[in-house]
Order: C-alpha cells, then structure tokens, then sequence
DNA sequence: AATGTACGCAACCGCCGGCCA
DNA sequence: ATGGCCGGCGGTTGCGTACAT
C-alpha cells in the first residue's frame, strides 16, 4: 500500500504559522470544531495541510496548554516518567496537564539530558559502584503497560531506602533536611515510611480489579502509612487518579510513583 | 560592532495502527 | 482479506535568537 506524503499537494504552505492563520484556524475549531483534520483547512480556507493545522493546533494554539517556563516539579516528573515510560512522550505529556508531547520532548532533549549527565557524576551510585544501571531503560524496557514486564530506574534517582530482608520491609524517610531527595523538592515532607515490599499477591490483586479503592487495596495491603504517605496534603492523593476497572493497573502504577516519589523514592518494588 | 557558534523551539517527516468500505 | 484514509506518535530538521569571541 502506498501513501501519498501529506502536503505533496502543491501550493500548501509550510514553515512556521502567521497570526493571521493562527486567527482563522483557531476561529473555525471553536465554531465548528475539528472533526475531520484533512478537510478541515480547505474548510477553514487555509493554504496548509491538515496534518500541519493538527499539529499547530495540539502544540500551540490549543486553549488548555500552559506556556512559559518548566517548574522544577515538572521537570522532576518528566524525569522520573521518562524512566518509568522511557520516549513515550505522549504518555509522559498525559500525566502533565496542559503541556503537550512536543514541549516535554523538547525539554528533555535540551535541558533534561544534560541535567542527568550533570547528575550522572561521580557522586552518583553507579560510579561510586553502588548501582549498576548505567544507561536509561531503553523504551521497549521502559513500558509498564504489560504485566509481565518490569520496571527500571535509571540512576536520576539512586535508591536511599535500605530493604531489610529479615523482616521483608523498605523502609525510607525523608524530611525537609534530606537534601539527598531529588524528587521532593519543593515539597514541605517531614515524615518516615517503612513499607513492606509488594508481593505477587498485591499485583495480582491490582490487576484483578475487584475493588474500588486504591487506599483499600494499599492499606490492606501495607498499612495505613502508605496512605500517609500519599496523602500528603502538597500533593495529589490517589483519589485524583480516578482508579477504574479497566486502567487500575496503570493508576496503581500512578498511585505508587507519587507515594514514592513524594518520600524522595523510587520504588525498586515495582520489580513485578 | 561584526562575526561565529550554540542553543531552543516550532514545525515537518515518516511510520504505524485503527477503522471502515 | 484487502486497500485506503485518518489521526497519533517519535525522531529530526531548520530557523531565529542569545551568547561568546
């Protein structure tokens, strides 16, 4: 099957956008919507293709995105999704509201990467022979929306928790004095967790779905101080999450990244 | 002030998968 | 089952600007 490439049409414009089309693109979606992107510019007389009006549209002109600067939160998130997600830019951009693939992608490539090589001195695990993980999860190593594979993490974040094998607990704290936390910046946290490791029982019963409330499902499972943990009133609680039937794996995965990474940790439980 | 270089960002390109006739 | 259309995605490019010399 062979496909024409998109704009080999000729006399449609490329290159950047005028205000002037900015006015007429965004004034035809809001009147009528966008229901059909390839028919949309000749529609909204518009010399462009309609995969480039998408485009302009999904990456600046849309009402919802939030322009300026990257908070230092949301840098923290992009990092700690990318090495749960690896590329998956738009599944990274799904759990930051208002700022879209291309903004993070952006980002990553022009401030994050070098950020994480600063960080990858040697002061960080892998040099001082602590960790051996000296590369990001490749994307295909990355995914977390199969059962059967698992998590990786990336030295962002080296593990300060210590697992203790006698009483199968990981037990981490955090406090406003740990600077050692990269993920809690920002964040006023001064509490202690200990945490016993998730078990095949807990994804099982995660993947099961057979319940309605995540904090059920982790109190059950590990106490309330896990609870504690992610209702830590700076940040969202799982409820935010909307935990359902059919992506309570995923929001599981949510529920657990924020408890984690709200104590500056990344769980090396998530190993399933 | 002029020129060269590095950087950031918007936009494009090509591929893929879902849907439908 | 096949082929075409469409939207979505990740990788890449190229232009404009900031900074250095």
């Amino acid at each position: 099957m062979v496909r024409a490439p998109c704009c080999e049409k000729m006399g449609l414009k490329k290159g950047p956008w005028t205000p002037e089309e900015d006015h007429v693109l965004v004034s035809y979606i809001q009147q009528y919507g966008h229901g059909n992107w390839r028919a949309l510019p000749k529609l909204a007389g518009l010399l462009r293709c309609g995969k480039s009006c998408r485009l302009r549209w999904t990456n600046y002109l849309r009402p919802d995105i939030k322009r300026g600067n990257f908070s230092r939160e949301e840098e923290e998130a992009i990092i700690n999704l990318h090495q749960m997600l690896g590329n998956r830019w738009s599944a990274i951009a799904a759990r930051l509201p208002g700022r879209t693939d291309n903004e993070i992608k952006n980002v990553w490539h022009t401030h994050l990467k070098k950020k994480l090589n600063i960080k990858q001195s040697p002061t960080t695990p892998e040099a001082l022979g602590q960790v051996s993980e000296p590369e990001l999860p490749k994307p295909e190593d990355a995914s977390c929306h199969a059962k059967s594979e698992s998590f990786e993490y990336g030295p962002v974040s080296p593990p300060q928790c210590t697992t203790s094998s006698a009483d199968d607990t990981s037990s981490f704290t955090t406090s406003e004095n740990n600077n050692s936390s990269s993920a809690n910046m920002g964040m006023n946290v001064d509490y202690e967790v200990s945490l016993p490791e998730a078990d095949e029982s807990f994804w099982s019963e995660v993947l099961s779905a057979d319940h309605n409330s995540p904090n059920e499902l982790v109190s059950s499972h590990f106490g309330d101080q896990a609870i504690g943990a992610a209702e830590n009133p700076q940040v969202n609680t799982s409820m935010d999450y909307g935990f359902s039937g059919s992506n309570m794996y995923e929001n599981c995965m949510d529920f657990w990244y924020d408890v984690f990474t709200r104590a500056g940790e990344i769980p090396e439980l998530l190993d399933i």
